[in-house]
RNA sequence: GCGCCUGUAGCUCAGCUGGAUAGAGCAACGGACUUCUAAUCCGUAGGUCGGGGGUUCGAAUCCCUUCAGGCGUGCCA
């Protein structure tokens, strides 16, 4: 609609060109908008106080020059009227809204698609959490949001791959099993201390456990070393299998998972060094190796190789998002918690120094969620080990209520998750309140099939033309601006738009169904109201598809 | 100190990337189930968009400055 009104608009412009009543034909953009206010129109035009400067001519004088030259083959426009300093308002036709609705009928579940991405290869790149301990609810929301992402850009015309980095080399490993071999060696009664900077959950003492009754004894006839060997590559493989199948719960898959390790063993990461070293871009001081990273606006150069000789988590991922690239990816997006966001200026640096573009390079900086029982802290503290799992909040309320919740807020906001409400099925609960009006139309539906026989609707002009209630117009006038929501939030990558938008659907929808009811005695509008109805079903069903949520048919 | 993020109703947050009279939910108060699911709806009340400057026809939105909170600022990951 909006852009039939850009049409009608912008023909007017030419033609008052042409006649004289506009003295320049340097046109802006046309925009066109919703008012808020009911009575200044269902849409209206900014376009004549863009032109006031170029023009040379007041902008309520441009608006009439404008608005005499305005053809309307379609009757699409019931009334036109300039308001204020020198807005456009634009009433449309009631019958004009109705063929909106066939689209979203005929695309179905690629209504709101697009193909901004036209193809391009996309990665986005998530969670990605050290297998070192189990996925806290932080990483829920970060893989609730990279999911998200993912699923809306491969919607906008993207090839999307998604990615989880597994940092499986590195000290982090050897401390894992150091702590699990400590807990082994408890087990054996011997006395041991065990360190403040070895992991402290219980989950350490369980990977003993199993380590104890699958190999018994021996592990302490071993040359300790190695022990610590064994112990770090089994937790961390059963750790890694832990995590896989927590995200598999929560509804999530990745399409590759990349180790840490591998960057290593194919001798990249040695031969990045090199070839930077070469470049200069990586000199020696202090008897380690630093990048200049400043040369692309860090603070301060970055360690890539210590003194003792060991790299450093930066030298494997300048590697790894070299090799993101060379792999075709045109963009690549990581998502990081905000803890992170450090890093963000040295690794745009090394992908610079690949000789990429600083824009093909996107970190999607997740805020922290603070976890809430009752409006009380729960305990999170990874110190003492005790954290509330993904997998916790998983089972307590469940996969769609959490990834709801989870893309609620924009992600650079701290995020409260409170456990109590999140359990509660009532309308404090922003996801009960979306997926009741799926049920609710399932429901309608079915009613009508078993009361009325009706099996099937379909388009029907004569029909829909008795849609003229305020709340069907203002259904479809809403259901018209998905595909503008979700392409937006492609563009932007924030799903919360998604989330927003339904829930004022939502609203719009129960507020409806509240005042009007969809079977009647009248055939005719019965009809063109389930054909509405089922409009609002599909595309409900549409947007919590892309963040990952079902739509129940009842509830 | 420096860097990033956030300050909008009592609370939790949106605000379509500069538009007209700033919006939801919760909490409070008052109403609506012999009805397609009350997991819902309707109404009332609630604001100096942290403060101060600037940019322009027009600012919650952009710029500067200031205050407050969170996070970061390792040859840790």
């Amino acid at each position: 609609m909006k852009r039939k009104v850009e049409n009608l608009i912008n023909n007017a412009l030419e033609k008052a060109y042409k006649n004289g009543d506009l003295l320049s034909s340097n046109f802006p953009e046309t925009e066109v908008e919703e008012p808020k206010i009911g009575s200044q129109g269902d849409l209206s035009t900014n376009i004549a106080m863009k032109m006031a400067k170029i023009q040379k001519m007041s902008p309520r004088k441009i608006a009439e020059a404008i608005l005499s030259n305005v053809e309307n083959p379609d009757n699409i426009v019931a009334k036109m009227e300039i308001a204020g300093p020198g807005f456009i308002n634009f009433f449309i036709n009631t019958l004009a809204w109705h063929p909106f609705l066939k689209k979203i009928h005929d695309e179905d579940t690629g209504y709101g698609a697009s193909n901004i991405g036209q193809g391009r290869r996309i990665q986005v790149e998530f969670v990605s959490a050290n297998p070192t301990g189990p996925l806290h609810v932080g990483h829920g929301r970060g893989a609730a949001v990279g999911d998200a992402v993912a699923n809306i850009l491969a919607y906008c015309g993207y090839d999307v791959q998604r990615e989880y980095y597994v940092n499986d080399s590195g000290r982090q490993i050897r401390t894992l099993g150091l702590s699990v071999f400590l807990r082994y060696r408890e087990l054996f009664d011997q006395n041991i201390i065990f360190p403040d900077d070895c992991y402290q959950g219980e989950y350490i003492k369980d990977l003993a456990e199993t380590i104890k009754a699958e190999n018994g004894r021996k592990l302490l006839e071993k040359d300790e070393e190695q022990a610590v060997e064994f112990c770090a590559r089994f937790a961390a493989s059963t750790i890694l299998k832990g995590i896989e199948t927590d995200l598999a719960d929560f509804g999530i898959s990745f399409d590759r998972w990349y180790n840490e390790q591998s960057l290593f063993d194919s001798g990249r990461v040695d031969t990045i060094i090199r070839e930077l070293k070469d470049k200069g871009i990586i000199y020696e001081k202090d008897g380690a190796n630093w990048f200049r990273t400043t040369d692309y606006g860090d603070e301060k150069d970055r360690v890539v190789i210590r003194e003792n000789g060991l790299t450093t988590y930066f030298a494997s991922d300048i590697a790894y998002h070299k090799e993101k690239f060379e792999r075709g990816f045109t963009r690549v997006i990581d998502v990081w918690g905000a803890d992170h966001h450090g890093y963000i200026p040295r690794i745009t640096a090394s992908v610079q120094a690949a000789g990429y573009d600083k824009n093909q390079f996107n970190v999607i900086l997740i805020q922290l969620v603070n976890l809430l029982r009752g409006g009380k802290p729960a305990s999170m503290s990874t110190r003492s080990g005790e954290f509330v799992t993904l997998k916790n909040v998983v089972d307590e309320v469940g996969r769609d209520a959490a990834r709801f919740i989870f893309l609620t807020r924009h992600y650079e906001s701290p995020l409260d998750f409170d456990l109590e409400l999140a359990r509660k099925q009532t309308n404090e609960n922003p996801v009960y309140y979306v997926q009741y009006v799926h049920a609710r139309i399932s429901s309608i539906l079915k009613k009508g099939k078993k009361e009325k026989g009706i099996t099937h609707v379909s388009w029907n002009e004569k029909a829909l033309s008795g849609l003229t209630e305020p709340e069907e117009i203002q259904i479809i006038r809403q259901l018209i601006g998905y595909p503008e929501t979700v392409k937006a939030s492609a563009e932007l990558m924030e799903p919360h738009r998604i989330t927003y938008f339904l829930m004022n659907l939502a609203s719009s929808f129960h507020s409806y169904y509240n005042k009007h009811k969809v079977l009647t005695d009248d055939p005719d509008l019965t009809e063109a109201r389930l054909y509405l109805v089922l409009a609002v079903k599909k595309i409900i069903r549409n947007g919590l598809t892309l963040l990952g949520v079902s739509a129940p048919d009842k509830m």
